[in-house]
Parts: structure tokens; sequence; C-alpha cells
DNA sequence: TCCTGTGAAGCTTTTCACAGCA
DNA sequence: TGCTGTGAAAAGCTTCACAGGA
């Protein structure tokens, strides 16, 4: 009944279509080709059809896509067309660097608590969020019910952390630490390795270098 | 010459090899078989011991690796053996946030200079390294001679740090900015697009909930 | 024996090229 | 005509399965 099974790097480009598609309606522009979307994105333009087509018909044959409707169509295949709370775990440098992203409602998202266990930040203020004890997790996301879970803690802590949001309901899980963590398998857990982009890059810079058209050196978007 | 036509994705693993091992090597472990690596790493047995073999023969049939040397050697492929200089421009929330992390050391990475246009954080510190103007880019990397960079400044800005950073001789360009970047072409962008990453999140988790055999739900590492 | 390194098979994803509709 | 939607072909990546050295 759901679609059947849609390649991951085209779900990977649904969300960078849809960052696009929200651009073009700040300009107002009402139409759009899957031509014009490949000089926007870089994807290429068959790829662009042939990802919708994943998910279904958007287009008109001879004109292009409306820029609105696909926008709407696409945030309710990404499930994200009415508001999500988000848990926010770490409340250091990268947890306000998080809670200040300033397009959080865009996409739909939003952080409903923040969690810390410094005593000197607790029940103060981020962004208009109180900063809470992890103990209280448990029954802060009674109410809540968020499902998605962001850890922004150090290494030596992520595990306990990914622990206690699962006992709290979250299925869903963005991970910034820099450990594999441990999770039954109806959660879902999405690492981010910003260091490794670094690192892939370094080896395609000299890669490049050693043999211009060697390595295709693409960019990941 | 140099490693032909390595998959991008297998890049991306290397990475996280190397985390695991660093891990390791804290834990004194001596030796390790792809066994244990996936196990560890979650990445099979076959594909660790595949992508190694894009770059060399790195282990002992019937033994395994040395955790140590295969350490140095993905670093050496990876070109971070040695240290590489790196320039943050934007001192904000997220700029803070990346100069704070601990990892840049482990991964042979050293942030030598932070831009930023804001008159108030221009000649303070930022973790020890002095906060200067963008106009000062060109000269500074003069003397620095870095080619890696990292934009961590808002939408509306990045486009124009990116031609400065270029200019300065920069090659490759981690990009947080929620835009598509215009490059030359022997310029390599990565963009990191963590919101993305909360999309495609939701997207598995309701699918998952429709269909808990349907889409495989694989985590990204 | 144990475990690596690797060609070949199998599977996934991307690209092509064109039918079909406005 | 112009541009979408989509089977089929091509390319790319992962897994298999086993030869071969310690």
């Amino acid at each position: 009944m759901p679609e059947p099974s849609v390649p991951l790097p085209a779900l990977e480009r649904m969300a960078a279509y849809m960052r696009c598609l929200m651009q073009l309606e700040r300009e107002n522009v009402r139409t759009v080709s899957s031509q014009e979307m490949e000089a926007l994105t870089g994807i290429s333009a068959a790829q662009f059809r042939k990802d919708l087509s994943y998910f279904g018909e958007f287009g008109k044959r001879g004109i292009g896509y409306d820029v609105g409707q696909l926008h709407q169509r696409i945030a309710a295949v990404l499930r994200i067309q009415e508001e999500q709370p988000v848990l926010l775990v770490g409340a250091g440098n990268l947890g306000s660097a998080l809670i200040a992203y300033p397009g959080w409602g865009d996409y739909g998202f939003r952080i409903v608590a923040v969690f810390d266990e410094d005593p000197a930040k607790i029940g103060t203020d981020l962004r208009g969020v109180r900063i809470r004890p992890l103990r209280d997790l448990p029954q802060v996301n009674r109410d809540l019910a968020a499902r998605i879970g962001i850890i922004a803690v150090p290494a030596d802590q992520a595990q306990a952390v990914a622990d206690a949001l699962i006992d709290a309901g979250v299925t869903g899980i963005i991970n910034f630490a820099p450990v594999k963590l441990l999770h039954p398998e109806h959660v879902i857990v999405r690492d981010v390795c910003f260091i490794c982009e670094l690192a892939v890059l370094s080896y395609l810079i000299h890669a490049q270098e050693a043999a211009p058209d060697g390595v295709p050196a693409q960019a990941a978007d």
C-alpha cells in the first residue's frame, strides 16, 4: 500500500527538491520544468522525473510542475506537511546551534523540549524552550509524544541518551555523536558525521590533483 | 596512477572505519578481523574487505588486520596523515560548535583561521583562534595556503563567501548553508543538509509503521 | 585451520529514449 | 510543439563464494 521500496538516494533528493521549491516560491515562480530543476539543483532532469514517479504523477505534460503544489505534495510524501515535534538532547555548542537554525518551521519540525545534564543549564531558556534534566524525559514525552530525537551530546553519553529516548517512545534518531549506537530493529538511526565529510573531501581534492579526470569528483547533495 | 575510480560510498565508509579503528586503539586492541569490524560498524565483512581492496592489501591471511597500521594506512589514503589547515567562515552558533568539536586533531585537521563580518566579533578569540574580517581572507591565506574551507554563514551570504574562498585558493568546500553554490569545475563542494536528514527520517519512520517490512529502513552511516 | 583478497554474479540505481498527453 | 512519465538498457555497487597465503 505505501510506496514500494523507494531507493534511499531518491528520498534524500526529495528533501533537496523541497528546499529548491521553497526558494522558487519565495521568488514567486509559479511553474518549473524538470530541465529548470536540473539547472537549480544539479540533479539531472531524468533523475528528478524518475524520483517523483516513485510517488505518483505531479506535473503537466508540455507545461511542467506547479511550484506550490509540488512543494505540498513532496511535503506530504515526507510526512512533514503538518508540524512534527522533535526532542533535542544536549544544550552545548552543537545543541545551541541546532536550535538556532532558522529552517525548522519551513520543514514542519519544531523542537518541543531540550534536555541536558549540566545543573548550570537546567531551568534556563534556550530560544524560548526550557532546558530540563534528562531524567524528566519519560514524563515529558508522555505528553508531547514526540517520535523523533536528536542526540547532540559527547560520545560517552550517547548510548545512554539513545536508550532513554527509545524508552520514551522515540522511533527515529539523528545522532551527531561519533559512536555507533545499539538499538532495536524498529528504531531508525541516522548518523551525521561531519568530519567524515571533510575526510572524503580531502581524498577527492588530492585525487583530482593527481588525475584531473580520474575520479568523477562528484559533490554530495 | 592513483586509485582507479573508487565508489564514493566506499570512500565514505573509509572514514567510518577510521573512526572505529581509533576507538579500538584507545581500547588497546591490537588486531581486528573483517568479521569483528562488521560487528562494530554494521558494515558487512565482505564490504569492508572489498573497500580496502581498492587501495591495496592491508591484512594478514588467517590473522586479520593490525589496528594501528590499518589506521595509519587509511589516514594516508584519505590524505589526512599529516595536518591539513582548514578555514572556517562564520563564527555564529554553528561556527562556534564546529570549532569546539574535539575530534579535529584525531582526523588530522586544524582550523587555522576564522572569518566573520560582525564587527562585534572581529578581533575576539574563538577557542584560541582570532576572528578576522572576511576581507582579510586573501592575504591571510597567502601565508596559510589552506585548500579546504567551511561555510557556516546564512544562506544569503554563502555564495559571496564561496567566491572569496575560491579566489583565495580553496579547492574543497564543506557548505552548511541551505543553498546550491555555483563554482568552477575544479572546486569540490559537499553540502551538509542536516534538516534533510530529518526529512528522510520522517519518511522512514512513517513508511515503517505503514508496512513493517516494506521499505528496508536502513540507517545511514 | 582461519581469514584475507578478488573475480564473477546479482542486485540497485541511474540514464536513456520515446510514447503519450496538453 | 513541449515536457512529462516510464519501460528498458546501461552503469554502478554489493554480495557471494572460493582460491590462496599464514
